[in-house]
DNA sequence: TTATTTCATTGAACACTGTTTAATTATAAA
DNA sequence: TTTATAATTAAACAGTGTTCAATGAAATAA
């Protein structure tokens, strides 16, 4: 009976130094992270993290993977339009860009192998991987759609979707990088971006 | 006499130096090179960097502008399409993105403010920045060419300039991250994305 | 209750990082 | 040869992630 208690001790001192850990990283960046700081903010001795994580790494994994979930997740909600597909695809990506802005170390850390401790990519987005290719077929749905009916010019759907989503991250990393952008120009740039991507793919007579 | 002596042989250790970090930096990356790595390989004492340069910052600054002027540098040579300014923007992104290929090291560096040690974008990119503007003014005036000739959609030309900065820069990011892409298929890519990027701002009856 | 086993926790060390200071060595000028 | 100047270093400091043997406490068995 005591074996339970014991199971939720555990579980609670791992969310505690998740806790500290996701603090620190909401102040100091996962650059600014480190195991003393971790072990001075919940009075503990650094080597107790080894107790609880293998090292490092997977602490930070762990909380990038909870980040980059969270992004993935704003997509979900999307509301299908069934005669206007483009305008589906622009509010996801308008939902992506904003939630990625809002986590940006997390989506920096996954999107761009970004942080010194998590070297290994593959492991970091077994997860993550099946679900970013799970939105990447709804993207891919939602472009066969637009060209079934008509609306987007025929084209490879894979490789236009793939067009769509490296531009959107291209302007996402631009947009964290260049902090000092307006509000307004942020909103103009995403606007005009989809602007001539849409442009792009679409059919002559729809434009 | 021997005052130039002793300034060439200076700028001889220096050199050293900077020699030994760009080796390094080509095997193990930005994040790979240390102040030990650098003075173990030219046999001097650690401190001996110190007397050189300001710190490891100087070092990694160095190189890294370097590398971003090799790349830069890379669009300048591209002769003027008159009558297809298309084909010029297109010509130079496409020495631009290889560029960036052959140095992704330096170009995360830059672009990304990625390592470590270099936390002032703004130093770094003192140069850096106003090389990039004329680039993007470059770029700026090939679009507005082609909307006086009537083959581009008229639009707000430096947003449109940026978006095809933003998207390529994206494209060139996603080559960097996915290291197991063929080359077949990174030239694809890039094709697709030019095609949807120019049918979005190429005016309907010149596609 | 006592003895034993199991688990959580830690102190201390190791190897690495960038950096600084005082001391040392080598080289130039006097 | 002596003096002054510049190049070079040894040693230390504070920080990093990590390991391991020793300690503490709590659960189980006697």
């Amino acid at each position: 009976m005591s074996k339970e208690r014991q199971l939720r001790k555990q579980e609670e001192v791992r969310n505690t130094i998740l806790d500290a850990a996701r603090d620190i990283i909401a102040k100091d960046g996962i650059r600014g992270l480190s195991i003393r700081k971790i072990t001075n903010a919940i009075d503990y001795s650094p080597a107790i993290i080894y107790h609880y994580f293998k090292d490092k790494n997977e602490i930070v994994e762990t909380l990038v993977r909870e980040g980059y979930e969270r992004i993935l997740a704003s997509i979900g909600s999307v509301k299908r339009n069934e005669n206007e597909p483009e305008k589906e695809i622009r509010e996801a990506f308008t939902r992506y860009i904003a939630a990625a802005l809002e986590s940006p170390e997390y989506y920096r850390a996954v999107m761009l192998n970004d942080d010194p401790a998590v070297l290994k990519r593959t492991r970091l987005l077994e997860k993550g991987i099946s679900e970013r290719s799970q939105t990447l077929q709804m993207l891919c749905s939602s472009i066969q759609r637009g060209v079934n009916q008509g609306r987007f010019t025929p084209c490879d759907i894979e490789l236009t979707a793939q067009i769509l989503w490296t531009s959107t991250f291209g302007l996402i990393i631009k947009l964290m990088v260049e902090k000092d952008i307006s509000r307004d120009q942020v909103n103009r740039l995403i606007d005009h971006q989809f602007t001539v991507l849409f442009n792009g793919i679409m059919s002559r007579n729809e434009v």
